[in-house]
DNA sequence: CGAACAATTACGTAGCGTAATCGTTT
DNA sequence: GAAACGATTACGCTACGTAATTGTTC
């Protein structure tokens, strides 16, 4: 098959597999003429990747992951649960800060609300 | 002063200023022969610029607050107060959003923990 | 004249979307 | 030959950092 119906498969587009092949995400695929041609090969490898993203995985992140395996059989379980614990780490971080900076503007509302009379700028 | 000064005073770099100049948040200054010179002028309004971006704020954002104000004085209260809640709104959905993508991930890591004898991909 | 600083240009980052133009397959 | 699809190239977005090269001011 093209691209066309490759992408669809795994539920991206023709420009996110080119992309990916770009970066090294995926194999460069033979060609039947200019064309590139796939078969059922990657189609499981790319919606995992998808999935990942989902799961606050940069693709770059994804690569090292993947680096050294063959992503047709996907990955150990060992380096998966690394991987989950250490994106939990950092989304509890990410969530503090997002929840300090409103601590923040909470302070600022009620700051301006009580003294709105002078123009000062706050921001 | 020249831009080096300047940006120290601001709490920024000379690249920062002169992109905050290239994308019209602050205005073309003055030359003294090649070199863009400045005065007191908008070292409190880079330093608004600079803390509103701690907040949460893009700079598009700020320039769209900023459009027909007089950027000297600041911005006027009501407008701070609509900007402050919209972005309150922003930041607590974004909560949301990793909260639900940090319970996916437990739930993964268990599902794996459970059986991680196979070596099906589930990233 | 030399040291210190400034200007400009361009590439890099993340992950593709959106054209635009042109070639290919069937 | 035409319709449908693919390829390539480049710009857009966010906010500058990091060179690299070449002036310029004092």
């Amino acid at each position: 098959m093209y691209i066309g119906e490759f992408s669809t498969l795994t539920g991206t587009t023709p420009k996110t597999i080119r992309f990916y092949e770009s970066i090294g995400l995926l194999p460069v695929p033979e060609r039947k003429g200019k064309y590139r041609i796939y078969d059922q090969t990657y189609v499981e490898t790319v919606k995992q990747i998808k999935r990942s993203q989902d799961l606050g995985f940069k693709l770059s992140e994804l690569k090292a992951l993947m680096k050294g395996v063959n992503i047709k059989y996907g990955l150990p379980a060992n380096i998966i649960i690394q991987a989950i614990q250490s994106k939990r780490k950092e989304l509890n971080a990410e969530i503090e800060r997002i929840k300090k900076t409103d601590e923040q503007l909470t302070d600022l509302l009620n700051e301006i609300k009580k003294s709105s009379c002078h123009i000062d700028s706050v921001l």
